[in-house]
DNA sequence: CTGTTAGCGCTTTCAA
DNA sequence: TTGAAAGCGCTAACAG
């Protein structure tokens, strides 16, 4: 069914069956509803590549992340493909493993897929081969929790964030908290959160242990018991992501340990799930669907505009501290000495 | 960044380099080289459009879905990501957020994006006004998650599943056993697991008390408290899927009731996320990501062969009963006289 | 093995 | 306001 066929059943040219559609209002009313009615009863769509070809625009935004198996991300696609769809465009999402040869590949097929723009999670900008490429031809992009001065980044102050929830839990008492992450050289973020942690850690005037690092999912429950069996155990953990926390408590619980009574837990992202669960899970809340919409509407916005998007267009987006049950006062146990803020 | 290019600056033709590209056996390794080594300079990407206008195939697969929200549908997103990647194709996912109305918008949408086929996870294949019309346009469609005599798909025997789940709860010595669903109108998947509960009471010779429907999100913690604050509660609930079993958790956390002590809860749809919980959730698990690998399989199969899927293409995958922590034998309360199997 | 060329369906000048 | 026609980049006959 072409715009041809409509044309002949119209008795018009297949221009004016074009502008009936795309200028409406460079057609009289009466031609105009001649063309859309036949085109209703041939059941015409017209043909997107056609189209594309001919205007050098697919109306297609890439998407690179890392999984949709982490509700973060999942949630951001789902703002990402709300936002455009309102927009007029249509995603084609492609997930990495966090792993930098799946980004490239990733980017290379978006690119030979004609998108018009990317939105990426990437692991780490400064780092990624495929930034400079996409700058280099001229492709718009915009990254999303990623945040770095020479790009144009959509996300949140992972590093304040973090400092803030420290100095909560400094506030409520604890004084041995620790943090547990994914490999922290895979993500920025990871890297930020850390630093965060550090930051108030140090502000705090305290020590702060080593990081936890937990590598392998499958094996981050065993890991995380580890160190709560430990004999100077922490008695507050702050976690790089609600995946991470929701393990965390997992750990505690084979552990012995109740939380919030002998472990608090604090998570990052603000995944919708950990509102239900219980303890329902204390954590930084990103506004995860924001940050697709955000993304996908600087993108467009840039894209009519005919440029790219430059690093001054970055957006940091508010984020909560949402308090949940995995929180509480630390109750003194061989430290007395470091009691003080305890009103359990 | 054109063929022609190519084709001038490596000193042949086009059709060379397009053979170059897509049939490397049908031109000299020399030329088949050089025309590599020209288009790696050059970095030239082929046209996705240009070809797909004239091959008329897009190699891209339309993906329509309630919500990314509900894991299960993220795993089962990834695995057709994976899998069409796999096999060259492209998807372009579009939400319905079980809306049947959205379900014909995405649709239309994704015809008109030229897709080469349609995997979907539609409310009720039977009342869809949308599959008719698939068929009638010859266009390849396989459903995921649904199942229906009379269309492709891919799902497992909810029924049977739930109705087994039944049985062990009362071989656990539960005689008071509801079930939860959401909308039951809304969707397909939600009948089956009801009647599948029906004949696993019937089964037992067990009277199923009215079924426990909670329609919205926001409240269903707070409705779910309500009936567990009823006299003659149940001792165990089979829940129509992983999220509002976790929500039933979560209400008898606040009802006062411990899972699985004074209650067990069943799931359903085996979300990862579900073995990290504490308590651990039993649950019917569904391969939710071979389910998508499948229907992408499925269909590229039957694309390649020029042909659309029919009913008897249909899978139906094996599920698993996922033994958890958040169920367990009944204690005896106020029924003395029930209790039988209790081994606790 | 390689080249020439028509044409996929559409938009967009340019003329009328 | 409408039509004729070129051409986007590619593939696939067909010819050589």
């Amino acid at each position: 069914m072409s715009i041809q066929a409509v044309a002949a059943k119209a008795g018009v040219s297949v221009a004016t069956v074009s502008r009936a559609f795309n200028f409406p209002d460079k057609v009289t009313p009466a031609t105009r509803e001649l063309v859309e009615r036949v085109a209703r009863e041939l059941n015409y769509l017209p043909n997107a590549s056609a189209r594309t070809l001919r205007t050098q625009r697919s109306r297609v935004l890439g998407v690179v992340l890392p999984t949709l198996l982490n509700p973060t991300f999942a949630e951001c696609l789902q703002g990402i493909a709300r936002a455009a769809v309102a927009g007029g465009y249509a995603i084609i999402p492609v997930t990495t493993g966090y792993r930098l040869d799946e980004e490239e590949r990733a980017v290379h097929l978006l690119l030979a897929g004609n998108v018009d723009g990317l939105i990426l999670v990437v692991s780490n900008p400064s780092t990624s081969t495929t930034l400079p490429r996409l700058r280099a031809n001229g492709v718009p992009y915009v990254l999303a929790y990623n945040r770095h001065p020479d790009h144009p980044c959509v996300s949140v102050d992972s590093e304040g964030a973090v400092a803030d929830a420290v100095t909560r839990l400094v506030l409520l008492g604890h004084r041995r908290i620790a943090m547990v992450s994914g490999t922290l050289a895979a993500s920025d973020r990871a890297q930020q959160r850390y630093r965060g942690y550090q930051k108030g850690m140090s502000d705090a005037g305290l020590d702060a242990p080593p990081l936890i690092e937990v590598p392998f999912v499958e094996t981050a429950v065993d890991a995380l018991s580890q160190h709560l069996q430990a004999s100077s155990r922490p008695t507050a953990l702050v976690c790089s992501n609600d995946l991470l926390a929701i393990r965390s408590i997992r750990a505690a619980h084979l552990s012995g340990l109740s939380v919030p009574d002998d472990l608090s837990v604090v998570g990052f992202d603000g995944i919708a799930l950990g509102e239900d669960l219980t303890p329902a899970l204390t954590t930084i809340a990103q506004p995860n669907s924001d940050i697709g919409r955000h993304s996908v509407e600087l993108l467009i916005q840039a894209m009519a505009g005919g440029t790219t998007l430059q690093a001054d267009a970055s957006l940091l987006l508010p984020h909560a501290f949402r308090d949940g049950e995995s929180c509480a006062s630390a109750r003194e146990r061989q430290h007395p000495q470091e009691e003080d803020a305890a009103a359990s």
